[in-house]
DNA sequence: GATTAGCACTCGAGTATGCCGAGTGCCAGA
DNA sequence: TCTGGCACTCGGCATACTCGAGTGCTAATC
């Protein structure tokens, strides 16, 4: 990240004012405008700009228009021009009471990213907690018709997985009772990928001395604790239409683009994984995210934490021209809340 | 529903070919487009449309534009004039082929929708199995932490349920594995309704009879029962992105209100549960539908059945102007489809 | 040396204007 | 009953023009 030390302290302050300006009205501003903020005159003004402009920080779309902020400059203006302002305490209050009725992960999830998308009048998205570094805590066989059976199983965060199982025999309820309880003592409490390692070399090295049923069940438990590292749906988007109402992205073609961008998962989901591991807020602004539907767009994130490991990402997208400043500190604050909210529960094994 | 026996036959063909060429070409048809097609001359065809006009089958947008239909003029025309075109064979088994396959109801409708949305590129949408025609199969409790306990439900087209209840006191396992053993002797292949019913007024009348244990269970399994009719998201929206592509609904203000629509859940299924009961596929075009968002769409309908009863709806969404005699096959044929994939599996009680 | 006023220039948005073509309604004639 | 002809209507498109906001540059001023 390039940074600027040549930059006048006239010419910081310059920057922060245009960029407010533009975020707040959506036009190009000219060096009148500003001119009445600084007690310049507009010429000056334009003199600054210049420089600004030289140093990829700020363009004008056409001669006669006023300038608007690069990428670099939006770059330069969250990392350090920016003033955040701390979140009102009611609405803090107001996460909190919402968010810690919740029952599941699930909906604990769907709660924040609901809230989140009318505080900002914007898109959230939150991804589900990852599984390998959740606690495996219970797993319980059901028997379906046929040879199905039903594996159910609870992780530490308390969320409750299903998969249905094709069984290579039918299975006596009795019989998937014995194993799950086998099973329960055996990985109880360690973290999902180990408690997979382990069965599995369990299962390997006891070949021999354990029953069929407890070998086949031992496959079914395999498949249960597998399903990929989330489940299907590995996030969660609300207020998506919010971002019809911004006029910067009022453009059929890239709003369906983004839209279908949110159906399909792949590239979001390793989008918001790559901001899992860096600490606080993360923001990509436009093309940096480097991902083409995003383009238009900035992305504001932060990953919460279970037991001290970041598992998941909360994140807001709106148009690079959002109020950062307001919704800096609600990502962050949210983001603290899930984690608080996730922990609160599930610390007693059952 | 206005007939028109007054209407001759040289009209009828005429509005046919005027509402088909229509929903090719989306623009107002003119009366020489139309001679070439019948052979008479634009005048004639001029003659026969002011007669349609004035019975209010179509209309032009303006005096020097052609003519299209409206509301009363779709209706006739799906009504008595459309020849539906069959499904290809082809087509047909691709769908079975995918949709046999499916594990659960949600993973079956998903698959059904997604395909329906694609071989029509429209909007599909489909509500899940009213709970209340299924009957129930099994009902299972784990503990979880503190006193929070989870029922599993299985429903019989082997949908599973999961409900997190709050116990009045903490459960063992094997407490709450005898109160399951209970219930699902006693409500086991009952439909869901009557075994809520039935699971109450055993309840109430053996009130003393009965250990504390099975009396609390009694009420967590009522609240497992309950939960509404539907699940919480009790339907799937796929395509709606397709929606983005038609000119027809190229307006960012419908366009957000159809899509709040499919995020908000009451209004639509109020509407798809009235095409519930009605056999066969029924069709709703533009105002129609009594619902607003969806005044520039019209609805195709058809309900699918488990066990002879209609617990569900598939329905395709587009604009107004839509290949009917395509869609119609499609809907039915796919909602008959779904129908017999719930109903080939699950048949045989565990 | 930094700041400012003045001036010519650029460009987009909005508006007026005119033309073309597709389509209509109506009437008279086949 | 059908058809050809004719006058008329109206939207779409292109052109031309104006207006205003804004710029860059230069020379004068603090």
């Amino acid at each position: 990240m390039a940074s600027f030390p040549e930059l006048s302290e006239r010419a910081q302050h310059l920057l922060k004012a245009l960029v407010e300006r533009y975020i707040g009205e959506g036009q190009p501003v000219g060096s009148r405008a500003l001119a009445k903020d600084a007690g310049l005159s507009p010429a000056t003004i334009r003199n600054v700009m210049a420089d600004l402009e030289e140093l990829g920080l700020i363009t004008s779309p056409h001669t006669s228009a006023g300038r608007l902020p690069t990428v670099s400059g939006y770059r330069l203006f969250v990392d350090s021009l920016l003033t955040v302002k701390p979140l009102q305490q009611g609405i803090v209050d107001h996460l909190w009471c919402d968010l810690e009725t919740r029952d599941s992960p699930r909906e604990l999830l769907e709660a924040a990213s609901k809230l989140v998308s009318e505080l900002t009048h914007m898109a959230c998205i939150v991804t589900m907690p990852r599984r390998e570094s959740l606690a495996f805590q219970h797993i319980e066989f059901l028997p379906l018709s046929e040879q199905r059976v039903l594996a159910i199983l609870v992780t530490s965060d308390q969320e409750i997985h299903n998969k249905i199982i094709h069984a290579p025999r039918s299975f006596s309820a009795a019989e998937l009772q014995v194993a799950a309880n086998f099973f329960n003592a055996m990985c109880g409490g360690k973290d999902m990928a180990t408690a997979r390692e382990h069965l599995r070399s369990e299962l390997q090295k006891e070949r021999e001395r354990l029953s069929d049923e407890l070998l086949h069940a031992g496959e079914m438990a395999d498949q249960a604790l597998q399903v990929g590292s989330r489940s299907k749906k590995p996030f969660l988007v609300r207020g998506e239409t919010n971002l019809m109402d911004f006029v910067d992205l009022a453009d059929l073609e890239r709003l369906r683009t983004l839209f279908d961008a949110f159906r399909q998962k792949e590239s979001i989901v390793g989008l918001l994984d790559s901001c899992l591991d860096s600490p606080g807020v993360k923001i990509l602004i436009g093309e940096e995210s480097g991902f083409r539907p995003l383009e238009p767009c900035s992305l504001v994130t932060a990953s919460y934490s279970v037991d001290d490991r970041a598992v998941g990402v909360l994140g807001v997208i709106g148009p690079t021209r959002m109020k950062y400043e307001r919704v800096i500190p609600l990502v962050d604050i949210t983001a603290k809340l899930v984690g608080a909210a996730l922990n609160q529960r599930g610390l007693v094994p059952t």
